[in-house]
RNA sequence: GGAGAGAUGGCCGAGUGGUCGAAGGCGCACCCCUGCUAAGGGUGUAAGGGCCAAAAGCCCUUCGAGGGUUCGAAUCCCUCUCUCUCCGCCA
């Protein structure tokens, strides 16, 4: 959400930021209910004051014993005209709740200008890639070979966008996921979160993924709404939500491991052979909250905590700054890390890293209390990927991949999968 | 799943229809006094929003959430959520 007084005071620049994703802000429908919001607020304030004052006068009046039943009758009317000017306040209030809700953050100023993803401006590349004596095949081609990598039990059990993993896939993705645990909490000092899967629209409200992209979401039956998190970014940074964070406190560094289950409503016929895009997938997520002054610094350090598990997986990869057509809803700037894949002969999305400054904070009320104002401000709050399990698994299966069909255990896993230096086909 | 109790400010805790945004205590901040293995006194101390160019100031909202009764609700009624205790069941 954005700074509501901001967008009152400095209009015509939040628009032309705007305008550089390609968001059109509509000034006239923005002015227009802000004229009436303020016209029948102030009304509405005045009523109550009023109605307070009277029954104050009536609690007198009867202290003393002296007739109210004029004060009464004022009472009743004021009542009955402060009834419909709060009707008339909650509409105006929701309309004007509803469109600041749909507003994209604004961008940071070294976000690249650009519509879309061929804008990327790629910031720095690691590793070189591998060249094979023999064509390498993709993930799938290598998990048939290798045996456990079952999408066909899965389409049986679940549907399509599903996977079965069985045996060493089963325990690499495993190790996978301990390995960056380990890495972050022992080497890069974050805490370890175990959070729920299952949250509330007011926690995804929070984060921005509700009111707008609801159709990405897999939602619960039930009375209550209540979905299965997209990310672990949602009950991860929500755990600040309404409250008051002291100086000290921050900056505070989360790592969560949990799946993610996402409907990608939109992206149909999108990567739908492999892993790349499943409904379900695990992550490791790392979430920072941080001063204000320090955001840009901690988006920096976030992303190469994410680098840091490619650099020791020997992946090679390379770092984009994401455009401003590309980047996303709550995100003042976000870089993503491609890692290479030889399977696809190109790099592919593994990680996501962004700040969204206090767009979040706003929406969560999460606020620190800054000592030169006294005053709770909103914080600022990160996240990232570090990195997408699934994912890092499928590289590492392409880029380890041997002909005689086995696959090369990274070094760094090694330790997670009892010593073992290679999966070999059963 | 059954039965009961509860939800008040940073924390504890009073408050059952009217000058209650809320006694008292703790904590915290500042000041004063005193002076040595500590204590005493005073003052202040919620959040959100509106009017205003802004500050000052004024106003509104908030006692778990939402609705209702009333001139007036922390207080009465209804619904929901959460917490605790006991029983049952389970991992």
């Amino acid at each position: 959400m954005l700074d509501s007084k901001q967008l009152r005071a400095d209009t015509e620049n939040v628009a032309r930021n705007l305008a550089r994703r390609g968001f059109v802000l509509d000034l006239a429908a923005f002015r227009s209910f802000e004229e009436r919001r303020k016209q029948v607020q102030i009304e509405a304030d005045r009523l109550r004051s009023e109605r307070n004052a009277n029954a104050k006068a009536v609690g007198m009046a009867k202290g003393k014993g002296e007739d109210a039943s004029a004060l009464l009758k004022r009472g009743e009317e004021l009542t009955q005209q402060l009834s419909s000017a709060e009707t008339a306040l909650d509409a105006v209030q929701a309309e004007s709740d509803a469109w600041l809700m749909g507003l994209p953050n604004l961008l940071h100023d070294s976000v690249p200008e650009g519509r879309d993803e061929s804008a990327n401006v790629e910031v720095r590349r690691h590793g070189i890639p591998r060249s094979f004596e023999f064509t390498p095949v993709d993930h799938v081609d290598v998990g048939a070979k290798l045996g456990g990598l079952d999408f066909e039990a899965a389409g049986r059990i679940s549907g399509s966008r599903f996977a079965v993993l069985r045996g060493g896939i089963a325990r690499l993705h495993r190790a996978l996921a301990q390995f960056m645990l380990d890495l972050h909490t022992g080497d890069h000092g974050y805490q370890e979160i175990y959070a729920p899967y299952i949250v509330s629209g007011d926690a995804l409200t929070g984060t921005g993924q509700l009111p707008k992209f609801e159709q990405d979401l897999f939602a619960l039956k039930g009375e209550r709404a209540l979905y299965l998190i997209p990310t672990a970014e949602v009950p991860v940074t929500n755990l600040v939500r309404e409250q008051i964070m002291t100086p000290e406190q921050l900056p505070m560094r989360y790592v969560a491991h949990t799946p993610c289950f996402r409907s990608e409503a939109g992206a149909a016929g999108k990567d739908t052979r492999g892993m790349i895009r499943q409904h379900q997938f695990d992550k490791v997520e790392l979430v920072h909250m941080v001063k204000p002054t320090e955001s840009y610094a901690a988006l920096e350090q976030l992303t190469a905590h994410a680098e840091e598990v490619l650099k020791r997986l020997e992946l090679p990869y390379r770092v984009l700054a994401l455009c401003a057509g590309d980047i996303g809803f709550g995100s003042s700037k976000t870089y993503d890390l491609e890692v290479w894949l030889p399977g696809q002969g190109k790099y592919r999305e593994i990680s996501s890293c962004s700040n969204c400054e206090a767009f979040q904070a706003r929406r969560m009320q999460a606020r620190w209390r800054n000592p030169e104002t006294g005053k709770p401000e909103p914080l600022h709050t990160l996240n990232g990927s570090g990195v997408a399990v699934g994912r890092a698994m499928v590289a590492v299966l392409e880029n380890y991949q041997n002909a005689d069909g086995s696959v090369t255990v990274p070094a760094a896993l090694r330790p997670y999968m009892g010593g073992i230096e290679a999966l070999r086909p059963s």
